[in-house]
DNA sequence: TAATTAATACCCATTATTGGGTATTCGATA
DNA sequence: TATCGAATACCCAATAATGGGTATTAATTA
């Protein structure tokens, strides 16, 4: 076992032999799912697990991790706050995205963020053990569906994103207001909003609002 | 232990004891979890897993099991197809849905096809276990969130299923056709078009387009 | 500091959608 | 046969969305 994971083995001897994991899921049966199986390993072990971005965000005040591993679709709070929070509050700890299937915005959003590890959940379990070895290591892990992910987006011109406010507006698009509720909600005027809504329908190559919809849904605006 | 499970110990130690689990999900490190979890058990034990519905056919084919469980959404083929192919190879066979987030619909399809466990993945473990102990005893297992899943597709009418008609034109919205559009492909007139539409809207209950598409996604017709 | 971007707001006009009706024809069902 | 559901089509009118612009301000970035 001498000298394995470069110059981590004496900190990790102090740190009991197992690298401690935060892992964050709001789906509890995967969550126990995915704790067993880091648990089985060797060299790291789950401390504590959370369900939702608010109670992860109490633990990484309170505990120390050396790594956390987290969903990124979860309610109100994505897992690009928690990370974002994580990394000031502990700027040492690794981080891990476990997600469903994710879009090229998500997947960049989330490497400009700094995330050491992407692993989708459609990979083997083999991915997650790997992620957790090279991240601990100091190296960045994707996971090979990741990279194909990230290989059709670029394709697109980079002025496709939408602008926050942009987001915010297709957001109660989807939730079913009209331009003049919108107006009303977000206290700007009418024509500000058809603005907008002129933009995005440009930016995102929707023909019309149906395309629109469709593109939220894909790209997890919903 | 005498008398757990009711009549079922005699029959459990033909069993060797366990009963046997086919596991079947597209994600494998979830996968993985789940068998982590269920293996911990006393009473069950996963002999194969799958992570699709083709490969999950052939071991129900060659091999015995007790139980099945199956994620639902899994590309071509759902975890419908796959019951019913199960029940009619091995019709003692309880199945046990593992699913994310269903709608009433789907919900009811299943039901009705006759699965005896219904458990979300927002669920917790406990719910598993209760579910597999609950088929195993012969009775059917709904978790909390399904029930309530179920409560709320009860308030809307029967009548409110649209005619094939209906339905076809609804997929051309969605397909991003305007009402023009779809005139022209389907031969009828624009304002038949405007007709359906309204029909439809009051039928799902829509209150504009936006409404409609959410309601196309989560009936399936997408 | 100069240039760019995001957010705001308006002008013009056209097209699309929605909501309230009524009515006819055809085929199936009671 | 009488009734009903489904598909067809129209009336009228109001509201919503789209497409083409321009322009100002504040903030950020080069």
């Amino acid at each position: 076992m001498v000298g394995f994971l470069g110059n981590t083995y004496l900190k990790h001897i102090k740190r009991m032999n197992k690298y401690k994991v935060l892992l964050v899921d709001d789906h509890p049966i995967l969550l126990e799912g995915s704790k067993n199986l880091i648990n089985s390993s060797e060299l790291y072990k789950v401390t504590f697990t959370a369900t939702n971005v608010q109670s992860a965000m109490e633990l990484i005040k309170s505990e120390d991790f050396d790594i956390l591993i987290t969903d990124y679709e979860m309610g109100d709070l994505t897992g690009s706050e928690l990370i974002q929070m994580a990394k000031v509050a502990q700027p040492e700890i690794k981080t891990i995205i476990l997600s469903m299937h994710d879009s090229p915005a998500i997947v960049k959003e989330l490497l400009k963020l700094g995330v050491n590890g992407y692993v989708l959940k459609s990979d083997s379990h083999e991915s997650m053990l790997a992620a957790l070895d090279k991240v601990t290591n100091g190296k960045r892990y994707l996971s090979d569906n990741i990279a194909s992910i990230l290989i059709e987006g670029i394709d697109q011109p980079p002025s496709s994103a939408l602008t926050p406010r942009e987001e915010e507006i297709v957001k109660l698009i989807v939730k079913e207001f009209s331009t003049k509720q919108i107006a009303e909600i977000l206290f700007i005027s009418q024509r500000t909003v058809e603005t907008h809504r002129k933009n995005i329908l440009k930016k995102t190559k929707s023909s019309n609002l149906v395309a629109l919809i469709k593109y939220a849904y894909d790209h997890k605006l919903v």
